[in-house]
RNA sequence: GGCGAUGUAGCUCAGACGGUUAGAGCGAGGGCUUCAUAAUCCCUAGGUCAGUGGUUCAAUUCCACUCAUCGCCA
């Protein structure tokens, strides 16, 4: 496993509906975060994901609104895309589980999955709705739970009791799709993937050091899970038509389960960015072990995916041989909404695609991190936000970085000044900054996000301390050479903060490395290596940059207005600037076609079917 | 029901192979300062560490049980 290559996989959304805010906060911030410190590391990152576009949660949508779930898939995915350009989440590649590749490599695991006898045909017995002329998988039946007598008990469990049993134990089972109550129990044939045989080569998998570094959470919940030793077959196909085909004569008329093709994305979606990127065996690279092969796998979720990202997807993965398992799987709790449940259907809900017409991103982002459900679940409060945004970042960082820049625009002819001999204070302070980049450095590296958060924010708060101590605006009057010594050392400990801030706060960084050199290039593209210099010798605080070209320094971030969550107050907290784009990414995919019948495929690589790529901007 | 997690100052969270006065930020009260985005900086107040029992010289920290909340149970 090569160490320097880094593959992030963030959860695959549904795409039946809009995000809210505790999905960036759980899964799609953390991940960015965590790849934007990685790149700046001067690792190969490669971040993806994309929308989950099968299972019943689209299908059901779609039937109720009478239309096809493509067309359900079409309507929400380029809302997430949207949300998330505007966010800064760069992803190297956001696709979707409809795209020929991702079935090409579906039906290849699944093939390599039976030879090697992983999988298994077995019958099964589920209710037949006459009427509509189908099977009635679990979320298409409800009835009387035969445990507490619930009415309204779901095919599969009961909301009341949290029972489980098999939708033919329900009393009284109704059909949801044709209302029908005369239902049929009918047999079934399905396949199976056989967890079982996978349980104890699982088992040492995650005995091997994973207590180290995982999530106690997460770990424990995973050691519990395989220690039992009780992993059983489970379906991986059903009696519905939107999803892969199963790839086996005799079966055209039923589907792989969406929880199985769902997570070989992470697989497909290398493979799909290779192919973009006019590489086609390039995936090997990232997925297959071997010498000078492989990444560390990272996967990014929320704590209700535990079990497929640590269990039931390395389990995949060991059933074919040389390919990496994950590294690290950083679960997040939920976050709430004044502790219940974001539910877009209860009105307890605030969309990601509202974030941006609120706030500017790194607020949010800022805020987020903050409030990151790392250990537990957390309550989001329009106050709390406000607060998080206005009396720490704004206050703490975002007014340091105004009184340094400006207080040295003024009382240095708009140019880093020249500093003298140092002072101890003024060496200590420099020291202790550049210890962040190896203790901040750490905390990212080990997903520790919301500690590398208050590290930043308690080394900003050291050079508050350190300005209000030193007092330059007094000095000036009587020791210009002092004051532009201790300037100087103020500028250079910005400068540095402003890249371990950079992985949180991307784009009121890129703003101040603009205004500290006009000749600045992308911070993003930026490795902390180049920053890891002495401070006699620094360059990136070269003494003859202006620190702003023309007008002065303008806030890199402003306080949010107090009526949040009642819309039209944003006009004073927009990004203030923009950028031209600096560095592209293949994103999106549209979606494409619906292919018709079984593909039975060859090699993985055979295939480019998919609709054209777009290319997005980020910085 | 089983498994896992969470429950620590008003709020959001840290923490401790068990051992002197349990920490931080925000909020609150007071003060200095004015370079700065009514920001900074300093000081103060605030907790019987969910409850009960057990192990121990000593537990908030280990164990058992209870209660509350969340997730998973293929």
């Amino acid at each position: 496993m090569a160490k320097n290559r880094v593959l992030v996989g963030v959860a695959w959304p549904y795409s039946n509906g809009q995000q809210h805010i505790g999905h960036i906060a759980g899964a799609y911030l953390p991940p960015d975060v965590f790849s934007r410190f990685n790149r700046m590391r001067g690792n190969d990152v490669l971040m993806v994901s994309g929308s989950d576009t099968h299972g019943t949660p689209i299908t059901v949508l779609a039937q109720q609104e009478g239309i096809e779930p493509k067309e359900v898939v079409e309507r929400y995915h380029p809302l997430f895309i949207d949300a998330y350009v505007k966010l800064g989440l760069t992803f190297d590649l956001f696709t979707h589980t409809d795209t020929q590749v991702h079935w090409d490599v579906t039906q290849e695991m699944f093939l390599v999955h039976r030879e090697k006898g992983y999988i298994y045909a077995d019958t099964q017995e589920q209710l037949y709705d006459p009427v509509a002329g189908q099977f009635l998988p679990d979320r298409y039946v409800v009835g009387i739970c035969p445990y507490c007598s619930s009415r309204e008990a779901r095919g599969d469990q009961c909301d009341n009791c949290g029972k489980l049993y098999n939708a033919t134990e329900l009393r009284k089972p109704r059909s949801t799709i044709s209302g029908s109550t005369e239902l049929e129990v009918r047999a079934t044939e399905h396949f199976f993937l056989a967890l079982d045989k996978l349980n104890a080569d699982l088992l040492a998998w995650l005995k091997d050091g994973k207590e180290e570094y995982w999530r106690p959470q997460v770990y424990r919940f995973t050691l519990s899970e395989l220690e039992r030793g009780e992993l059983r077959g489970r379906p991986i196909t059903r009696d519905i038509d939107w999803g892969v085909n199963v790839p086996v004569e005799g079966w055209e008329d039923k589907r792989i389960y969406v929880w199985y093709d769902a997570v070989i994305g992470y697989l497909s979606a290398v493979v799909e960015h290779a192919l973009l990127s006019g590489d086609p065996d390039g995936w090997q690279t990232w997925w297959k072990t071997g010498a000078g092969q492989g990444s560390r796998v990272y996967n990014f979720i929320g704590k209700d995916n535990i079990v497929f990202h640590a269990i039931i997807w390395p389990a995949m993965l060991l059933g074919r041989d040389g390919f990496c398992l994950p590294y690290d799987v950083p679960a997040n709790e939920y976050l709430n909404m004044k502790g219940r449940k974001f539910s877009k259907s209860r009105g307890i809900s605030i969309s990601i695609n509202d974030l941006m017409e609120r706030y500017q991103p790194d607020a949010w982002r800022y805020a987020l991190t903050a409030m990151a459900p790392e250990t537990s679940d957390v309550d989001f409060t329009w106050d709390d936000f406000i607060e998080r945004v206005n009396n720490e970042l704004v206050a703490n960082w975002g007014n340091l970085v105004n009184r340094v820049t400006g207080f040295a625009y003024r009382a240095c002819d708009g140019m880093v000044p020249e500093p003298g001999e140092l002072e101890p204070v003024d060496a200590t302070l420099l020291a202790e900054v550049r210890k962040g980049f190896m203790e901040i450095g750490t905390l990212y590296e080990g997903v520790h996000l919301k500690a590398a958060l208050e590290a930043c924010r308690r080394l900003s708060q050291k050079v508050n301390q350190y300005l209000n101590a030193r007092e330059p605006w007094q000095v000036i009057k009587s020791d210009r050479q002092q004051a532009h010594t201790i300037i100087y050392t103020a500028l250079q400990a910005v400068d540095w903060l402003k890249i371990m801030w950079a992985p949180i706060l991307p784009f009121s960084s890129q703003m101040l490395h603009e205004d500290l050199d006009t000749r600045a290039g992308c911070l993003a593209d930026s490795t902390l290596k180049q920053y890891r210099m002495p401070v006699a010798s620094t360059s990136s605080c070269a003494t003859t940059m202006p620190v702003r070209a023309v007008n002065g320094p303008q806030p890199i971030c402003r306080p949010a207005n107090r009526c949040a969550g009642r819309g039209s107050c944003l006009q004073n907290w927009m990004p203030t600037r923009s950028w031209p784009g600096r560095r592209s990414r293949v994103f999106a995919v549209p979606v494409q076609t619906k292919r018709a019948g079984p593909t039975v495929n060859g090699p993985i690589r055979s295939r480019v079917g998919y609709g054209a790529a777009v290319e997005i901007h980020w910085l």
